[in-house]
DNA sequence: CCAAAAATTTAAAACGATTTGGCTAATCGC
DNA sequence: GCGATTAGCCAAATCGTTTTAAATTTTTGG
């Protein structure tokens, strides 16, 4: 049914349904009523496409999905969801092209200047990130959804990666540990090198040299998480310790720790980045999983209300968020061990 | 730039500059060529809100998301966006609005009639689902990823979800299994009572009894898995295998068993449905997990595929795809234990 | 070289809403 | 009771494309 149809079954002029059904001041609120009403027995819907030409509004907000389908992403996005419930806007996920995505301006290109979306949201920003300066050159409104290190003013959402990190490998020096290894996320994006800072600080902090062996950087996945870690546990004098970087790559430690006949929580101290998942749990792990915890839900559902904003024209330069990282101490963390190590 | 400022620019109209771009005979192949060599240099991309409401096609496929944050939809939706890449259609990904999502109907209903979404894909449908007959009766292109037993004829795609876990269990029931505990789905959904009935079946091919105390139906999470684990191996005789619906399922169970001081593989066997996670992998499991295995990403690639198809013409009645199941074993699968049971 | 046919190109009419500016009727202040 | 204000409604322009129907140019055949 068309506006114009709807229109005249009413006896009403399209201008008066439309502006009744927008809820404009300009109609009285007996038609107002009887528009909305009507509406919905006749089952009247403005044609989504139509309202966009003319309003230049896409009610949409764009979000590109990696290869590399991240367990994040489903959670980030659930949240999203939550927030946009009821905003009549949507949420458009555009396939990325490239397996690694090095360049993924074309498809940022390609989904503002035709004009799908209203606003795009960047995830996992390198320090100086093209996309951002591609978006920001654009004047096109975007929320990053991590942090970049460029000079363009920009709206950002992010965890405090580098405090997490640096806390919990404080507290695993506090508990004597001295070899400590990390196994980081992807190299060259930003929240890893905040990881990597926090990580460096404190042993710095302490006196501890940094030692580039027990270091790694790569997508979280628990092969991956098991592979870094056995690799770790062959040297000599062995780590005592890991932080990983995520719940997966916490498993992947678990299994690897216990193929060498050791035992978490004693042998060797692990405390992850838990984004928390409602699927998988670091305190329901044995031993429970220390963690450093955030929700990636939350941050999801944060993210759409700031694109709201910044579509209702909050300033870009005012929107900066930095979300401070709990960290939960459980059965995974206990005192280095004293005895000779293999 | 605009359609009609651009074909000025070619000393063309703007008819023939839009009929170049869409590659209609009628236009030469030297100004064709001229045309998609200015476009690029001079950027010009045609608004797609003003295609859309001109050709009535939204260019987007619409997926509802649950607001249970489930691991699988990012691999399923990967898989689309995989197909989709190159085709001009995107992913329009809408909030659930109901936690436990009884009614999605209204939301369907949003999406279809306003113009959104070219089509739509049902996720974990019912056997009487109450939204494939609704998009069936406005006549709306949608695939059905599972199966439902209305009468209305539909497009769906599914994997073989009964033959996979009737193999599954009677291997179990060869090893000499004969107390079989389930770890299934949702309720309701025709996934699980597929699976039920595979489960059921090899019981009774085999004249092994039924037991409802060693079914168990839920949401895939890792601490449902232990829990309803947990209870298993409480009842006396306890169960000596466990077939379940997903890895994650699979670790709660894992942990279960372990924290009896039992050990998977030869105590206790376990077999799980795979769905083939980057990030978490069966082989990789200590000890490795036997599992049905079925790529979900493979499915959203297929889906994408499917829907094309639907949206090029053909007919809904012809696409009915059956996926098989492979039936992997691994370490976590074993004889049954000879000795008595606590 | 010319009429007819074929190949290109174009002007103008959709598509279905919102919104500007104008019009009429009701209300107000004095 | 009367001009001025306001409330309520409407006609028509607009958004940026595609597509129909018509006009123009080029090619063809005799």
């Amino acid at each position: 049914m068309k506006l114009k149809e709807f229109a005249s079954q009413l006896g009403l002029s399209p201008t008066t349904v439309s502006r009744a059904l927008s809820g404009y001041p300009e109609v009285s609120e007996k038609t107002r009523k009887r528009v909305a009403e009507e509406a919905v027995r006749l089952g009247y819907r403005p044609n989504i496409n139509a309202v966009r030409l003319v309003t230049g509004r896409a009610g949409a907000i764009g979000v590109i999905m990696g290869r590399t389908g991240e367990f994040h992403f489903a959670e980030f996005m659930s949240g999203m969801a939550e927030r946009l419930d009821g905003e009549d806007i949507d949420i458009l996920v555009s396939p990325t092209a490239d397996r690694d995505s090095t360049d993924e301006v074309p498809l940022y290109s390609r989904l503002v200047t035709s004009g799908r979306v209203d606003a795009v949201i960047v995830h996992s920003p390198k320090p100086n990130d093209e996309r951002i300066a591609f978006l920001h050159d654009l004047g096109f409104p975007f929320l990053v959804h991590g942090r970049s290190e460029t000079d363009v003013p920009h709206a950002w959402i992010d965890i405090d990666n580098e405090s997490a990190i640096r806390r919990a490998t404080s507290h695993l020096i506090d508990l004597g540990h001295k070899r400590i290894a990390m196994i980081n996320g992807r190299a060259g994006r930003t929240f890893s090198l905040h990881r990597d800072k926090g990580y460096r600080d404190a042993l710095q902090e302490r006196g501890i040299p940094f030692d580039p062996r027990l270091v790694a950087h790569d997508h979280f996945t628990d092969e991956l998480g098991f592979r870094f870690a056995r690799s770790f546990l062959e040297q000599s004098p062995r780590p005592t310790a890991f932080v990983a970087g995520s719940m997966m790559t916490a498993l992947g430690i678990y299994r690897a720790v216990r193929s060498r006949g050791l035992v978490v929580g004693r042998d060797i101290s692990v405390i992850a980045h838990d984004d928390v998942f409602p699927y998988l749990t670091a305190e329901n792990m044995v031993p429970s999983l220390s963690a450093t915890r955030s929700s990636m839900r939350a941050a999801g559902a944060r993210s759409a209300d700031l694109v709201l904003q910044l579509l209702g024209g909050r300033p870009a330069e005012e929107i900066h968020e930095l979300w401070p990282v709990e960290l939960i101490l459980r059965e995974s963390t206990g005192p280095a061990p004293a005895e000779a190590q293999s």
